[in-house]
DNA sequence: ACCATAATTGAAAATGGTTATCATTTACAA
DNA sequence: TTGTAAATGATAACCATTTTCAATTATGGT
């Protein structure tokens, strides 16, 4: 009873991977294809429980190592303890952006500055390293560390 | 805000900030001053022991997270769930690089490519990013996701 | 130097994101 | 349709980091 007709080609990724396509995989794949930003493991699974309640959050953690491991999404870290997941290469995504990263408060500042000058530097950057380390680069990642404007002052 | 040229002068810098120089304290920031990479509070932990075996984690973890809100070291995490710290602006530390980090095996590859050519850049968005968010930038990281050359093949 | 006292310490327990275990269910090739 | 290996989800385990709390210590005022 596989009807999976009419959705995304990632039927066929899987299987040419030798692994199943299921419901939750394509559940959580429909949720990473139709966010803007990139999400928790915990905010993935309660999108996809709303409307696929016995999702396992298990299976969220498992489902998103086995994408990254197939480099259909990147998986990050900005520094508060949880990791991040997008799309790979997925143009339509939220405005490219860095951070600004507090070491007091551990607020998070997005900025969208320079994302021009940045963008040659990069993929120039990426296409050296890909060639030097044989290595297949899905995204990046640019954080600023140090104290925020309410941070500076006081300890 | 006060200065800290050297090593010693720390003592003066807890006291600006109504805090104690203690042994414990001292170790730690000896530690971070006579090492060449970014590394984990276990780490520090256990280098302080050597000479201090009566240091605790918990001492270690408390003087690296109120060092990170005075602006003496910077905080970084670079994706494998343990954090790493450095002091802040010190130029005597290991050579400029950043990080490949691998979405399937998970290895981290240092890099020192294009480090004149990010200087740049880098420079250049610290300034205006300092000025536009009133953020006091002390270090940055800068991090490529995708899969190594072993783990590009299979899943 | 001596107190007073608030800051600091360290052992132990708690926390929270993530991973491993395992019995049950499911996809899918034959 | 069925056999079987893959996948799922509830639960427990894991591990880096925090919190708790009683004991210790640094420092300013006396």
């Amino acid at each position: 009873m596989p009807r999976f007709a009419g959705l995304p080609p990632w039927g066929g990724m899987f299987r040419g991977y030798g692994r199943r396509i299921t419901v939750p995989r394509q559940k959580i794949l429909s949720v990473l294809n139709s966010t803007d930003k990139h999400l928790t493991a915990e905010e993935i699974y309660f999108k996809v429980y709303q409307e696929y309640p016995t999702i396992g959050l298990t299976t969220v953690y498992r489902t998103l190592e086995l994408l990254a491991k197939m480099g259909v999404i990147n998986k990050f870290d900005i520094g508060d303890g949880k990791a991040r997941f997008e799309l790979a290469g997925d143009d339509k995504k939220e405005k490219h952006h860095h951070h600004l990263i507090c070491n007091s408060c551990h607020r998070i500042i997005d900025y969208h500055e320079f994302a021009d000058e940045e963008k040659d530097l990069i993929e120039k950057t990426e296409k050296a390293l890909s060639k030097t380390y044989d290595f297949k680069i899905h995204g990046h990642l640019i954080n600023f560390y140090g104290l925020c404007k309410y941070c500076a002052m006081k300890v």
